[in-house]
Formats: C-alpha cells, sequence, structure tokens
DNA sequence: CTGTTAGCGCTTTCAA
DNA sequence: TTGAAAGCGCTAACAG
C-alpha cells in the first residue's frame, strides 16, 4: 500500500467541500464559519495532515532553506560554527542544508549549483583552500541569493564577511613566546592559497620583526594539510636542523599536537626546551598534558554573527546599503605548553 | 532590480517556441532538431539558466534530499559519520538536511515534522539521550518515508538498524585491563537511557564478571554530559575515595582525557598508577601524552553503511522483505595509557 | 518535429 | 461564507 501524504485535495473530498476552504480552514481565515473550521481541522490532526513545503516554496519563490557550503565538517571549527549557525536560523524558521567541499573547487562549485537549483534563499560559505575562480559566487548573487562570506576570505570578491583577525592573533602568540624569551620560533604555516594561512603567517613575521628577530628561513614551514600527523612530520624536520627552534607557532592545535607528540617522543621537553601555541583553542587543548597555549576564536559568535547578516539581508531585502566586513578579535590563551611570563 | 532565476518559459519566449520543446531540448529528447537543441542550449547557456528543483520534485513526488538527525554535530564521531554518508549520498545525486538536536526529544520531534513537511525521501536518524516516545519515527513510517537507525537503538522500534558492538568494545576493554593485572577498575558511563550507555556498561560488568572480579559500587559511575570537563569531575570523586581504582574505562575519549588531566594534576601516574581506556578513538588521541588506549569504531563504515541501506530502499522501493540489522565490530586500540600485555 | 493540455499541492484573486 | 479558476515551473501524455 503506498501511502502517500495527506493533500488539501483529499480533505476537501472528504469533506464534501472546496479546497480553498480547506485552506483556509487551516490558516484561519476571518471568512470561514467556526464549524467548517473545527471540522476542517478535527480532520486534519485525525489525518495527520502536514502542508507540503514544496508547493508553498513553488508558489511563494521562498524555500526557508539556507546552505552553507564548508571545506570540512569534521573539525571542532567548522562543526561548531555551523551549530551557532543551526541555532540562530531555525529560530527564524529556517533550515540549513549543509555541503562540505572537501577543500577542492569543483566540489564547492558544485555545492552552488545544487543550491541554486534548490533555491536556497541565501548562502554562507567559507571558500576551499583550492578556490581560485569566483564564478560559482558570482552567479549565485547575480540570481539574487545574498551570500556571507564566513572565516576564510576572497580578497576581490564582494560580499558580505564574517572574519576572525588571524593576523592579530598569530602576533599576540609571536610576541608573547618571544617575550618569554623564546628567539628560535619556528612557524607551522597552513596551506598555501588560503587567506587564514597567509594572516596567520604575516601576523608571525611582523611579531618577529617587531621585535628585531631575524627569521630562518628553515623555521617557516607549510604544511599541506591540518592534521596531526602532517604536524609529526614537520616537527620530524624541524628537529633535524642543526640549529633546532625554540618555540613553534603552529596554524593550528590538531598541527601543534602532533608536533609536540614528536618532540616529546625524542626526549625534549615542553616547554622547558621547546615552547609551543597553536590556533583555535580546540576543546581537548586544555586537556592533555602539558596543555597547550593557543589562540581562542569566537567560533560561536561567529557562526551567529554570519546568520544574522544573512537573516538580515533576507528579511529586509535588497534595502541594506553595503556589505558589511566584521572581524572579530582572537585571544591568547596561555597554557603550560608555553613558559610563564 | 529583482533578478529572479530565469524559467523555461522565459527562454520560450525568447525563442518563440513552446515550453514544451525548450524542456525537450534540454533534456535531449529524440525528437527535437537538432537546430532547435543547439538554439536552445546556446540561450540556456548563455542565460544561465538553472532548472527549478523545487518544481521538479513537487512533480516527481521525489526530492532527492535526505534528513539526517544527529544529537549534535561538533563531536567527531557524528561528524565523521555524517561525512561519510555525504560523499555516499552525493553520488547518486542526493543532498542532505542535517538537523542537530541537542539531545532533546522536541527538538528530534520538530525536526522530523520540518522533515516530512520539505518531504525528504528518507531519514537517517540517531535518537536523542532523551527520546522516549517514538510517535515521531512511526509518524514517518505511516507516510511511507524509510528510517534508518544509526549508532543508537531505540528497542522497541523496528526500522533499518546500522549498530556497533559496544557490548564486545567495552568487554573488549575491560578484559584487556584485567590481564594487565587491573583489579579496582571504574567506569565512567554515559548519560543514562542511552542504548549505548547501557551496552558499554554491561559489556564491562559482564567482563568483570567473567573473570571473577566484583565491581565496588562506588566505580561505577555515570556521567550526565560527554565532555572532558565531566570526567574531570568524576575523576576527582573518583580520587577522593578512601580505596582509589587502579584503571578507568570511560564511555567515550574526552571523559577519559578529562579524567587523565585530573589523575595527572594530583600527580599520579598514567598508567602505572592508574590505566585509562576511552571509546571512539578521536584523532588527537594518538597525539597527547601518554597517547590514549581507547575503542575504535569503524565510523566511516557505517555512516557508509546507513546511506547504502537507505538508497537500496528508495531504488528498490517497497520490494525489500525485511528491516536489516547491521552491526559493526569495534577494535581495541592498545596505546601508552594502559600497561602493555 | 512541435504545440496544447493537464496536473503536482498550494494560495489567492474574483465571483457567487 | 464558500467555490471556481489561475498560476508557481516543470514534465508527460496526447495531438497534430
Amino acid at each position: 500500500m503506498k501511502k502517500s501524504q495527506i493533500t488539501l485535495a483529499d480533505m476537501a473530498k472528504e469533506l464534501n467541500i472546496s479546497v480553498s476552504t480547506v485552506s483556509r480552514a487551516l490558516r484561519n481565515h476571518p471568512a470561514i464559519s467556526a464549524e467548517t473550521k473545527a471540522l476542517v481541522r478535527q480532520l486534519a490532526e485525525r489525518w495527520q495532515y502536514e502542508p507540503n513545503q514544496l508547493a508553498l516554496s513553488l508558489l511563494h519563490k521562498k524555500t526557508f532553506s539556507i546552505g552553507v557550503v564548508v571545506p570540512e565538517i569534521t573539525g571542532y571549527f567548522f562543526a561548531t560554527a555551523i551549530t551557532a549557525i543551526q541555532d540562530m536560523v531555525a529560530a527564524a524558521g529556517y533550515k540549513l542544508i549543509i555541503i562540505p567541499t572537501d577543500e577542492s573547487e569543483n566540489q564547492e562549485v558544485r555545492a552552488f549549483q545544487t543550491l541554486m537549483s534548490i533555491r536556497v534563499d541565501g548562502i554562507i560559505f567559507s571558500p576551499s583552500s583550492q578556490t581560485r575562480s569566483y564564478h560559482h559566487f558570482e552567479k549565485a548573487v547575480g540570481n539574487g541569493i545574498p551570500l556571507v562570506m564566513f572565516d576564510r576570505e576572497c580578497e576581490g570578491f564582494d560580499s558580505d564577511k564574517v572574519l576572525v583577525d588571524d593576523y592579530n592573533g598569530a602576533w599576540q602568540a609571536t610576541e608573547y613566546l618571544i617575550k618569554t624569551g623564546c628567539r628560535r620560533i619556528a612557524h607551522i604555516g597552513g596551506p598555501p592559497g588560503l587567506s587564514i594561512s597567509h594572516h596567520r603567517k604575516h601576523g608571525y613575521l611582523q611579531a618577529m620583526r617587531d621585535h628585531g628577530l631575524d627569521v630562518d628561513a628553515c623555521l617557516l614551514v607549510e604544511s599541506e594539510g591540518f592534521t596531526s600527523d602532517h604536524g609529526r612530520e614537520i616537527a620530524r624536520d624541524l628537529m633535524n636542523l642543526t640549529n633546532v627552534p625554540d618555540a613553534i607557532f603552529a596554524f593550528n592545535d590538531p598541527l601543534a599536537i602532533g608536533a609536540m607528540s614528536w618532540i616529546q617522543d625524542v626526549g625534549r621537553r615542553v616547554p622547558e626546551d621547546i615552547s609551543i601555541v597553536g590556533f583555535d583553542d580546540e576543546p581537548y587543548s586544555a586537556f592533555i598534558r602539558p596543555s597547550l597555549s593557543t589562540v581562542w576564536q569566537p567560533v560561536y559568535d561567529m557562526g551567529m554573527l554570519a546568520a544574522k547578516i544573512l537573516l538580515d539581508r533576507l528579511q529586509v531585502g535588497e534595502s541594506l546599503p553595503s556589505f558589511r566586513r566584521e572581524i572579530l578579535k582572537p585571544e591568547l590563551v596561555v597554557r603550560g605548553s608555553s613558559k610563564a611570563l
């Protein structure tokens, strides 16, 4: 038995009234008699009627769904941001269509196509590290879909943006390492071609420069990936230098923790021999030993803000004048993997 | 300027042909002349036409979208499972609507309502720890929407299920601790009312029983939450006992790591004084020091399998005879937080 | 080879 | 107070 879902027509037939009357009764239209309303509502209740959003969306050209395109969802950062977005938009009756791109431009392009074809009302996205062309973004905008860029930035593309001051976070971390006496500070950078990798690296470089420290080229490496395995490998290379570093500032916590694990394995002490600072403040970073010093970002707030900005656009329509570019401040969290001041 | 998206009608008017001809040309219908096809396609290309999935879905009563309802998405387990599901269904042209319930039955009920009203083709879900009523599941089934239960089980509710043998995983972990000489083995259990909490606890109990060990009631605690903070608190209580445990088997890795951090803070050594084993094998667990012994689960495979089962139902229709109940095997991973055999 | 018509489920004029 | 009809964008008979 194929049980397809109840429609207004089904109920209209049952009650021998017209579809429009049923519709109006359900929506509490003033011009419907109390008895008719009661009758319809009872039946709707009994038959478990659910309105077909598809039909409504087609009619109103509004789906109440928002696309979220992110490089991945397994890390703490994006997962938390998505949760924040979800919390914010759910209250306004919106649903989320989440599509991870796995850091691939192709997948990102496809994600945008999908979202356009299902007519999402807006898109919050964080570009993949491979993304070089902005055609898919522009196409969305051209179709009247508001976009909010999140965390990572495409310099040449104008839209609402919610970012974090990565430059400043990196600067804080590096300056702090310097103040605690570190001199040969290595930086494990994130994948090149990523705005945040670039900003964190330059924050580091600037802090070094501000304190008159030269950066040994050997100490500036770029990781291709984001995992602890990558961190271990890079730490191995770093520890094989004739002149090993006395501190490492890593692009993120997994990288930092991977590096730390290698360093401990080869018998060096953290932070006595080598200080380590990460970035992101993942939930477990406070609980490992030594606990990881890192740069905290207001992830949840960023997600909320991005969602808020999008909802504003959606509600106020085209009236908002110019794009917003919000930059939130990160904070250094000093723990056990670096020396005290 | 309100730029609404291009429709077949727009193009038909432009080319002075009928809508159906445009439709057929685009779908490469055999009975359309090559020139017409070329003409239509050029225009579609130039105008960046994207078919409106809403209209198609309404017509075909098929949305090519799958609902995913999970307690949360910020943890490694569900995030990875979702990624697996996504990878699997994307290849078949399906989209995912992900709704986290935050372990709340109310939110879960609302999630199901939402998914029904947008007519998802199927739902993969993991019930919240608060869920006691199965009405919302039954309603979905009543509406002909296939359901696949994931990771957590509702005993009284029949559907396709993809689970892991938590009982066995817990048994392995506990038996291993016993074999390495531990006797007073504590268990930090998960929230009560959760099938996996129950199974892990009973796997632990059975292993103790199998080896003729009594379980001191003080050593069997139930955590209300899943985080390292909870783990720390419980470890504090455990370490205040007159007779402290010589091992802890925790419901999950965050709990284990929280417990470990407290134990290290009060000057006990892991594993010399106290062995610790977790559950989940989160990515960072191998990189902390001491590295965490834990029970690995085939998360990605579980996600793929759940998606596969759902896709089969979706494609084969009602013809599949009975529900599948797949139980995958976990594996103990011995690392540094427990003694060697 | 192409056009006309009907219909997916719903809301909304316009009539009665 | 209610019903009939049109239309959202698309496809699929059914005609020509």
